[in-house]
Order: C-alpha cells, then structure tokens, then sequence
DNA sequence: GCCGTTTTCGGCCCGACTGTTTTCAGTCG
C-alpha cells in the first residue's frame, strides 16, 4: 500500500467525520494525510522496520491512527473506513475537488439525491433538481455546474517557473493602479515551493474598490469566485486561482505572514501568541484590544520572541524550534553566486556561441562561467569525443585572453554509462577544469543498481560534480530511483559536490535532499543547466532551492571566487591549470 | 484523535465571503 492510497484512506475519514459534524477528529485524521504525502519513503517500510512503534513517529500519528495504518497495510482495508463509507457511499475525492462541495453538502446531495459522483451531479444539476434542495438555490446550482467544468479541464499545480513570472507580471500592474501605496507576493509563491496551486498578492491601498474592480477585471480572468473589500478571488485562463488581499498599512507585517503561510507555520505562531497572551492575525498581535505588533514581520516575530524566519524557511520542519534556539541558518544570499558551472553551447545542443554565453554570464553580474557541453554517449546533441573536446579547450584558451575581469572555464557535462563508468578517457578529463557527471539514459534501472551505478561514477577522481543527480522533470518525469542517502555518504568519502540544477523545470536536488546534503556536510553547486543565454537567468531559482534546504553560503562551492573555487574541487591541484593562464 | 517548559486532561487558529436566510452555516485558505 503506497503513501498516496494511505493518505486517500486517511482524508475519505475526515470528509466522512466531518459530515456528521465531529469535532477535532477530521483535522486530526486530515493532518495525517498530509504528513503521509509529504514522506519520501513509503510508510509500508517504516513498518517493515520499526513495526507500530516507528508508525507512531510520525508527527500527528498517535496509538489509535497508527493502528489504522498499520491494518491498511497489512490487509488492503480499513474497517473503520468501510463502515463509516457504508452510510454515504459516495465518491469523495472526486466530488470534493469540486470548488465550493464539503462534506455538509456532499452528504446532503446523497441523501436526498442520491448522488454518488460528478457525473450524477451534473445530471441533477443540469435538470434544476439542487436548487430545489433546503439551503441551496439556483446560485448554488450554476457555481457547482461551473466548479464541474474546471474540474474536468483542472491543470492541477503550476511549476513556479510558469507562476512567479506570471503573478510578478500582475504585481506589476496592480502597482500602476490609484490609490496603491504597495504590493507585496505572499503565499506558496513567496516561500518558492517548486510547484503552486494558486497565488497571493497582498495590496496596501486606500482605495480598495479601484484595486478589487481592476484585479477581478484583468483579461486572464474566466472566473470569479468572490469580490469583496479586503479580499477578492479569481481563477486565471490557465487555471491558476488568484487572491488578492487589501489590508491596512498598519497590518502589512501582520497580513504579510498570514498570507505566506504555510499553514501549519500560521498555527503555530498562534499558539505561540496564546502562550503569551496574545492574539495573532491578519491585522496584527494584539493584547485584548491593543495591538502591539503587525507593521513588519520582524516585529510580528519579535513579540512572538522569534528572530525573523525566512520565506523559504516557513515549512514546520523544526524553523520555529531552530529560531526559539537561535539556530536558523544564515541562508546563502540571492546575489550570491560568482559563477555558473553548468552550461551547453552550440558546440552540442546549446543554442548560443561560447562567446555569447560568457558575454551574457558576464553582463549578469557573474565571474566565471563552465561550458559543460555533452559527451559523446549522448549521440543526439552531437556530444563531444576526446578530440572535440580538446578542441573546445582550444577554443576557451583563446577567448579567456580577450576577456577582463572574467573566466571561462573548460568543462564537460559527461556521460555515466549503465556500468557506471564515463564515456571520456581519465587523461583528457584530467584537462578540464570542472568535469560534471550525468546520467542521461537507463532511467528505469532498480534501486540498487541506479545506486551502484552513481556510486562508480563519482568515485571518479575527476569527476567534479554530479549534475542534476535524480534526473526528475518536474511534473514530466520521475526521478531515477537512488537511495540518496548512500549519494550524500559517498559526496562526502569522495569529495564530490552535489549540484542543484536551476532550470525551473529541474530544481534537482530537491529542496529536501539539499538539507540532508547539508547536514552530511556535502557541497552544493548552484548552476542554470542554461542552453541559451535567457536559461542563464535561472539561477535564483536554484538558490531558492538551497534555501530551502537551508543551505548557507559557505555550502555552495560557486560563490567562491575563481581560485579559491577550483581549489576546492577533487585533488584541488586544478588551480594549477587555472594560474597558468 | 492528538498532544504537552501551564502534560496524561482539556484544550484544539482565525477570519472573509457567499448564499440563503432574517442571524448563520458552510467553505476556503
């Protein structure tokens, strides 16, 4: 039994319980869900491990839940599940994706009307049976026909490559608009998680009705889904739903926080007030009435006793205890990074010249660049042989000593075949400046010989850096199954740096597995994997993944300056290679 | 059903908007 269909199990109770009016159990059970999605390793083997009692780590699973799950897997079934789906055998999941459907209405739908699925709700609706039920009415009727549509045409979550420019551009015009004083990103978006499933924008305004009439009537808009004055909520063309607040200025700080979640984060920090005897909200912290904090956040933390935590940071994975213990990293800064070790030319399938790449890398404020173009193994880029390569080293001699204040240097993105060797001899790798390793072919290798495969390749003493190291595409391709655990321990025994691949598509290592990567001590390059001069803006992308694996400047090897850089990869005798020019 | 520098019982975050009702329940974030 997977994470995913224990999580469903876990969620179908709590719209159950809900529907009869429970308290405090559905957020309970749904707590769990959530806990259970986000785990990495299946719970089934956290079982097979530890038995119940390893179940019962699990933050949020006491005796009684872990009992459940402990059942489910070992028998398919859950019982308690069963008899409580007896009572409305409906489609939960499907029906409470539907905008505006909880569990009151569900139940209401089924006992009256006995509707078991979209479909059957469709049906009712279309022949104008709901508005006809107690407390609901023909509104209601046209939003549940409505929320059936963008059902069927959901795009579910946006990579944040596709959202940030997208709520970055409303940002902008929202701040064209009278009467607005600021305008500030929150929510998902702000904390940089990879993928979002809407966006928040928070707006100080003394005109909020201007604000809300202009927002509510962009071109992108197919769907509003309220409007009011200090909170409106839209669905854009590409399905992505958008809420903007207006809030006082005096509560920005306040607003600000609430509206970045996450939500546990929220909650939380509201305890935190109640111990204190005080009250936190979207306005502010108050004190009965008196409210004494809510301009910034700073000062918001600063009540609460807390220094301030980073965005990225705000995911309740121990940032609130790190703060309360003054332990928060001091996160590697967006204008850290010196250079950029990832790069494809024209030489294989880049779309830019060596010259134009290091121009653009330079204009951008970076001091080096690695063209790290393919290997030979990777026939269809036209992957480079000894010889090509030796070439394009050639080639980068001669461009370095026209450049000022600026380094290209020779790399190569190589190719780890199955074995786990290379496909480009020691001899000439022992030319190059910065040697990264990939895996590009024989994704569906098992477990353990992905592992052992990985493994032989940065056991390498040339190679540098192992590119994009679990291959996933963010919603278009599962990561390679690696025990990362066993990458992290060998990084570290070799000397090899773990890279986080920028493109926004990439984002690999995972935010996640840059923490273990840090917490091993393993370090980190930050790199755009840029195959034209615009992919070399990616790069904040990357670093706000490495923040989010609370990732400090010191663990990322690119923010060193040239020398120091190459001196700090494998054997560090590369700063030979460097000073000679 | 979970959880604990106010611990093994008694709490559990907080507010906006909507639709259908005359004061509020349901949903959402």
């Amino acid at each position: 039994m997977t994470n995913a269909e224990i999580a469903r199990v876990m969620r179908e109770i709590a719209i159950l319980l809900d529907m009869d009016g429970v308290q405090f159990k559905p957020r309970a059970y749904e707590k769990v869900a959530y806990a259970i999605e986000a785990f990495d390793e299946p719970i089934a083997e956290i079982y097979r491990r530890g038995g119940i009692k390893a179940v019962e780590e699990i933050p949020g699973v006491g005796k009684s839940i872990a009992e459940k799950i402990v059942t489910l897997i070992e028998t398919g079934h859950l019982p308690y599940h069963e008899e409580l789906r007896q009572k409305v055998p409906v489609d939960l999941a499907s029906l409470s994706a539907i905008e505006g459907l909880g569990p009151k209405m569900i139940k209401v739908l089924y006992e009256q009307l006995r509707i078991k699925n979209v479909d059957d709700l469709e049906r009712a609706a279309l022949a104008g049976k709901i508005r006809e039920l107690p407390h609901f009415g023909e509104k209601s009727e046209q939003k549940i026909l409505k929320g059936i549509g963008f059902l069927k045409q959901s795009s579910g979550r946006l990579p944040l490559g596709l959202a940030l420019p997208l709520i970055t551009m409303i940002e902008e015009r929202l701040r064209t608009v009278a009467g607005v004083k600021r305008v500030a990103g929150a929510g998902s978006i702000r904390r940089r998680k990879e993928t979002v499933g809407d966006g928040d924008i928070l707006v100080v305004s003394n005109q909020p009705d201007v604000v809300m009439g202009f927002f509510v009537g962009m071109p992108e808009v197919i769907h509003v889904h309220g409007q009011g004055q200090t909170k409106s909520s839209v669905k854009l063309d590409n399905g992505l739903d958008v809420d903007v607040r207006v809030v006082p200025e005096e509560s920005f700080g306040a607003a600000l926080n609430y509206f970045t979640g996450c939500k546990d984060h929220n909650v939380a920090l509201r305890r935190l007030a109640i111990e204190r005897g005080l009250k936190l909200n979207e306005y502010g912290v108050f004190r009965g009435e008196q409210a004494v904090a809510g301009r910034t956040e700073e000062e918001v933390y600063a009540v609460l006793g807390l220094p301030y935590i980073p965005p990225e940071l705000r995911e309740m994975t121990g940032e609130i205890e790190a703060a309360q213990a003054g332990k928060l990293p001091d996160l590697i800064d967006y204008d850290a990074l010196r250079g950029d070790l990832q790069t494809q030319t024209t030489w294989t399938d880049g779309s830019n010249s060596i010259e134009e790449m290091a121009a653009e890398a330079q204009r951008l404020g970076l001091e080096y660049i690695a063209i790290t173009d393919h290997t030979k193994g990777l026939a269809m880029t036209g992957g480079s042989d000894e010889a090509k390569l030796r070439q394009q080293m050639a080639a980068i001699d001669k461009l370095n000593k026209k450049l000022d204040g600026f380094t290209i240097l020779k790399g190569a993105e190589v190719n780890i075949n199955k074995d786990g060797t290379l496909d480009i001899d020691d001899k000439t790798l022992a030319q190059l400046d910065v040697v990264g390793v990939a895996v590009h072919s024989h994704f569906n290798l098992s477990r353990a010989e992905q592992t052992r495969r990985v493994l032989r390749a940065i056991e390498n003493p040339h190679a540098d850096i192992l590119f994009h190291p679990t291959c996933r595409v963010i919603q278009k391709r599962e990561p390679i199954d690696l025990d990362i655990d066993a990458v992290i321990q060998a990084a570290k025994r070799t000397g090899t740096i773990l890279e986080v691949d920028a493109y926004p598509e990439r984002l690999d290592l995972k935010d996640e597995h840059v923490r273990k990567a840090v917490e091993a001590g393993v370090k980190l390059a930050i790199d755009t994997d840029a195959h034209n001069v615009k992919h070399l803006q990616f790069l904040h992308f990357g670093i706000a993944a490495a923040r989010r694996g609370w990732a400090t400047k010191a663990d990322v090897i690119n923010t060193k300056p040239v020398k120091g850089f190459l001196a700090s990869l494998k054997g560090g005798g590369k700063i030979a290679v460097a000073s000679r020019r």
